[in-house]
DNA sequence: GCGAGGATTGTGAGCGGTCACAACGCGGGC
DNA sequence: GCCCGCGTTGTGACCGCTCACAATCCTCGC
């Protein structure tokens, strides 16, 4: 791999001057002639003030361009319209697009968002304290094991909602959170493969977001279940990592063994690597064997062979999170809570039937 | 494309709880036996309190869980560690990792990051407004024509940074901004395809970010020039939209043309379409066609073929962008400063020899 | 033994808004 | 003609913290 750049980056310079205080609403009572309540009334748009001294007041507000401090408010009102999600990660398609939706709800709900990004450096506590401190609520993006930790050291006195993956069956997680049933969703690719007539389904694993050994994460867990009920061998799941990368090292040796005929992908970073690694070793997708991802990012219907994978709505998860720390936080507050989109299989390239 | 899904979407319950309010520093105080202000001194580390004090405050602070008010210290302190960012999009390669870099930079100054949408809804003015309300600082994404547009609105009093396309050479933002030279680079990136034997050098482009006729946009421009010092036909480029979908229609026109041997993309989402139209023409890419892209997203190196495409230190970008900031900020804050590193052209699949 | 001066602590005011309540002017019902 | 009640406006206190300054305590040097 050769690199060149024959080129400079630049920053143009900054430019000083004579700030001058912002108008608070004493000035604009000044300016008006009346009481800073007064002018408290005509911004908050408060019925009995005189229509005339409504006007002047407006007038001295632009022509004073007066805005209302927002921490001045904030401080006196004790309401608090902002939100701030904690995430270990921003990139990855699943997380980007949760932080998506959840920017368009709040910001339809005239809240403020804010982004927290996790990491193993930094300490947990501390990190969810200071953003608890911001005074809004907090969204935990719970799919991988940092995030999952931070949501059970969550104070429960701080309002929080959490998007997560699939709990276990039975067993829910002690905070407002919601999730789409991915278990249910690999269960069914698996069936979709099995129905292709292979004999098993591989499966390449995104990293758990539960330290404990019990459990695998639910795509995984959905995958062996469909597995175990159609009495088929169950081959050990691969992987460690989320990214292409990752997906390419498990893909190389899956590709060795000759037995694999499809493979299940824990997301479609995964999946792009195991199509990569399946097309070095000269294994035709889908001729030789079928690949299928999760997630539906916004490539995998582009590249070749186009990728069957399990579309996620992350996006109407956030704004169903979102929906759900609102209620918390203003109880009077009965939002319609509408529900994200089920999981669903998408169909393309990368999956058909077993060829002897 | 069928889609099937015995899926369902869940969400447990909320619990409710009897908050009590957080203490104050005067709950410190009187806990402690002190005024409010030594327990002020003591969160603040002021040096001239005496070490039993301090030991008996603390005690009182971690008994009361107290956490200081953060509305309240930034209304009375009149600083403000809180910067937001303006972007029309979060989810395309470049706007994520600049978004990426901008936390990254913002968390490790202590500062906390927000984000805003800009839609062609929203008033511009009234969110630019609305944003600088939360009285940090400013950080406008200007790839685009919402983004650069909202450059322009920026009141002169508000601290902003932006982060922009190359400008035209000569000419400089109004504002503190940063850039890359993807204008050299895209030059560099044609002129790489010319000495492969191509005779000419299409162009797929990412919409540009003014409304001007007479700029299309750096990497458009560099393009041109390159094509114009080398004396060859500058085709009219194509495209019209940032993702994939819009690469594979400007894509299945230029494979009708078997002139067209050399394509170069706005941005990898376009070139990555662009490739799928070639496919389904049956023209082999590089053999028949080659194809750079532009961004290097993280799927970029795992498509088969690998795309050849430029690099461009997005995150670098938005650290860059938030140094800018901050020393708009507080002047005294002398940062380093570190530049991004320039666009590296990366050479994979996609872009070989002109074959015949 | 006493005053100077630094260390330590407390008080008052204010950041820019909100809330609760009091005060004012006015017209209508008796 | 007086009182009531409403619409309108102003005043005081406060949100939780910081700043500036004053008050107190201590210790040291002469």
């Amino acid at each position: 791999m050769f690199v060149t750049g024959h080129t400079r980056s630049g920053s143009s310079a900054d430019l000083p001057q004579g700030q001058q205080k912002a108008a608070s609403i004493r000035d604009v009572a000044q300016a008006a002639g009346v009481s800073y309540q007064t002018v408290s009334r005509v911004i908050n748009g408060h019925p009995n003030v005189r229509e005339e001294t409504r006007k002047r007041v407006q007038e001295a507000i632009t022509v004073l361009g007066f805005r209302r401090n927002a921490t001045a408010f904030a401080l006196a009102s004790g309401v608090n319209r902002s939100i701030t999600v904690l995430t270990s990660n921003t990139l990855l398609h699943g997380y980007a697009a949760t932080l998506q939706g959840l920017e368009e709800a709040s910001r339809a709900a005239g809240h403020t968002l804010g982004v927290r990004v996790l990491t193993f450096e930094d300490d947990l506590d501390r990190t969810i304290a200071s953003a608890a401190d911001t005074g809004g609520g907090l969204v935990v993006i719970g799919f991988d094991r940092l995030g999952a930790a931070a949501l059970d050291r969550v104070p429960a006195h701080v309002p929080c909602a959490a998007v997560v993956e699939a709990p276990p069956p039975g067993s829910s997680p002690g905070l407002p959170a919601v999730w789409a049933d991915d278990r249910e969703a690999a269960r069914a690719a698996t069936a979709h493969l099995l129905a292709l007539g292979h004999d098993t389904v591989h499966y390449v694993a995104i990293p758990a977001s539960t330290g404990s050994r019990r459990s695998v994460g639910p795509r995984a867990e959905g995958r062996r279940q469909a597995l175990e009920s159609a009495g088929v061998a169950v081959p050990e799941p691969s992987g460690k990592g989320w990214d292409a990368q990752a997906g390419y090292e498990a893909g190389k040796k899956l590709a060795r063994n000759p037995e694999a005929t499809a493979i299940l992908c824990g997301n479609d970073d995964l999946a792009l690597g195991v199509l990569r690694a399946l097309h070095h070793a000269g294994r035709r997708v889908p001729e030789d064997v079928s690949v299928i991802g999760f997630d539906d990012a916004p490539h995998s219907a582009y590249v070749t062979p186009s990728l069957t994978t399990v579309r996620m709505d992350f996006q109407g998860l956030g704004r169903a999170a979102f929906g759900l720390l609102r209620t918390r936080l203003d109880p009077d507050q009965q939002a319609p809570a509408v529900l994200p989109a089920a999981p669903a299989l998408i169909l393309r390239e990368s999956a058909g039937p077993r060829r002897t």
